[in-house]
DNA sequence: CTGTTAGCGCATTCAA
DNA sequence: TTGAATGCGCTAACAG
């Protein structure tokens, strides 16, 4: 049996309500008193149940986070992000995951609802999937925001990143550069950021007067590298937009194995810059995400709604992306113009140097 | 105000007993009543309140993880093996870090248990600096698990890796590719794995009869990058045995920017195997830890504690690292021997394609 | 400033 | 097979 505050109580000699005030600071208790109690709490190693308290005080101070996996840094910069500003406002993250498996975040869900938590963010492994559990959260009075993906019928608060942007500036920066055949690996279409940076890609193309060639490969390494190939095998593209840093790395392994140079038989480009972009064998032009921020933006919303500040029924934050230039792409080594908003991560030597940091030209802009 | 079992009895017209029992497929409530609770319960959309769940029943079925960060990855594999075992025995994991405070950990220590989690999985960011309270966990009848580091006064059981072993792999390996000067960027003292590793590595350098160089950095990258440039301008070692991944990776930084060929002028053998060592500049030869594997020996020893199989008072699970031998060591350049433990992930092309899995090779041995 | 009463939502224990 | 009583540990609301 833990020691609880009737155990207290009993030893320093007052009621367990007292002893429940001084615990948590609440005015109305003597210093003398709340000395006796805190001290003893501290000699007796007392704990305090959150379960009991939050059951009769209807606050948990939990937030529920759900993402795809943990397989990838991305999810947990966005969770760092989220943590920063929930903790900072006295909540605490519960962090969850379905390990892409839809049915596994159904039950996810389920559980963080029962576990009380007081609002929710979700980035779904598979929004439209999912939907309809997603919706009816918007009747479970536990304000939610989904982030980074939405369901094509969105009818609740988001944050993401602008992922059609992020592919226009990617594409866009192919065509400056120069390349002729520029081609698309593109991920998931059951997942807006898949359709998301396709449609950017698209858009240019058509505004650059090209052909779009898109291999639709899905997400990750393996797909990645397989997409490659057939790409290559069909059209032979002189750049390559991929819709994922992963699938950069397949793709890169690819052309390798096939004896391609990057970027003089092939350039690439990705989309996240994941930790290790600035590490790869040649290093990754890609496309750069607000992860933290994004992360900070959803707590931000999520806390807002709860404390009713903002009653947000259909919030949308979406933030801007930046490319981040470096060996993959060409444009160093081919002088291709570089527009002001491009951040260049590599200088004069073979491998890459910061040369400005990119954590200061993130910006917010709701639409 | 939220579905309760009440409301669900009222509903149906049987007891709040009844419908507990219902929903818990406890034995004792006959199939028609059964039939409609659940029913009810579908169509009132009830989720069970797992705080008052615990609360009464004294068992909530959750497994407290505390890691270090969540800035790198192979912490988040050791939570994955966690979460496999402990999810097939019907528990929920509860993670949480410390973003490398120990007084963030401790406060986290004690969030945990307020929570009423059943057990404990710690890989603490400062053992020794938090070794009484970690001590003190074993009088709190909650079963606690140290995993990956142990402080020097061990009292807990633990589950980790054999880093000195690892690091043996990684100077011998060195010694037998010829080099003359290898050095050892060190990791940080007060933590068991950088003292483990600089052990490995003194223990090899002095059967080899050479004279130990050490560097002692730290970890991370920035600690790598430095502590190579200090090491280079002092002794211009031939090869660098680094203590951790990143450590390498910023020393490979620092070796390029000198102008620096891999493995050529100086080879790199690091610890960790991270993601993306099979795509740095040069693919890194590393120590392949067991990380899910560690997750799930932690996982399952903890809960063997739980239900009483096993006492597990001084329990050690050491588990078994391999080399993994890619470019930067200069082993298949160089034509050295490789032994039979050694993972050879480097093919005949300029870069790595897989030749054998090592997830079939890891072993588990206890002492 | 302190204590009393009541009850959060549920499961254990007993009785029917 | 079902239900009533009881209480998990704590705090809200009120009374003193």
């Amino acid at each position: 049996m833990r020691i609880t505050i009737k155990h207290i109580a009993e030893e320093v000699g007052v009621s367990a309500m007292t002893v429940s005030r001084a615990l948590r600071n609440d005015k109305g208790v003597s210093e003398v008193v709340r000395q006796r109690i805190l001290q003893t709490a501290e000699r007796l190693n007392y704990r305090p149940n959150l379960l009991a308290r939050g059951l009769v005080s209807q606050r948990t101070h939990l937030l529920g986070v759900l993402i795809p996996n943990l397989r990838h840094s991305f999810w947990l910069h966005m969770v760092i992000g989220i943590e920063e500003v929930a903790k900072r406002e006295g909540y605490t993250v519960l962090i969850c995951h379905s390990d892409d498996d839809p049915e596994v975040e159904q039950q996810e869900i389920r559980s963080l609802i029962g576990r009380q938590v007081e609002a929710l963010l979700i980035a779904s492994c598979n929004p439209d999937h999912n939907a309809s559990i997603l919706s009816a959260l918007k009747h479970e009075r536990i304000p939610t925001v989904l982030f980074d993906r939405y369901p094509r019928e969105l009818n609740l608060p988001y944050v993401g990143c602008d992922d059609r942007l992020g592919a226009r500036l990617a594409a866009e920066h192919l065509v400056r550069c120069g390349y002729r055949r520029i081609a698309h690996l593109a991920g998931d279409q059951s997942l807006s950021v898949g359709r998301d940076r396709l449609l950017g890609y698209q858009e240019v193309m058509q505004e650059a007067g090209r052909q779009p060639i898109v291999e639709v490969c899905g997400f990750g390494e393996d797909n990645g590298y397989k997409g490659f190939r057939r790409l290559f095998a069909l059209h032979r593209p002189d750049a390559i937009f991929a819709s994922h840093d992963p699938v950069a790395i397949g793709a890169m392994r690819a052309a390798f194995e096939m004896g391609l140079r990057i970027p003089e038989d092939v350039a690439i480009v990705g989309f996240a810059d994941m930790d290790c972009a600035d590490h790869l064998w040649v290093p990754l032009t890609t496309v750069w995400q607000p992860k933290e921020e994004l992360g900070r933006a959803a707590a931000s919303l999520v806390l807002q709604t709860l404390n009713g500040t903002d009653s947000a029924e259909d919030s949308r934050v979406i933030l801007r992306p930046y490319l981040v230039v470096r060996q993959s792409c060409g444009a160093l080594q081919r002088g291709a113009p570089l527009p002001k908003e491009v951040v260049v991560k590599a200088g004069q030597s073979t491998f890459p140097q910061e040369v400005t940091s990119n954590e200061t030209l993130n910006g917010i802009h709701a639409h």
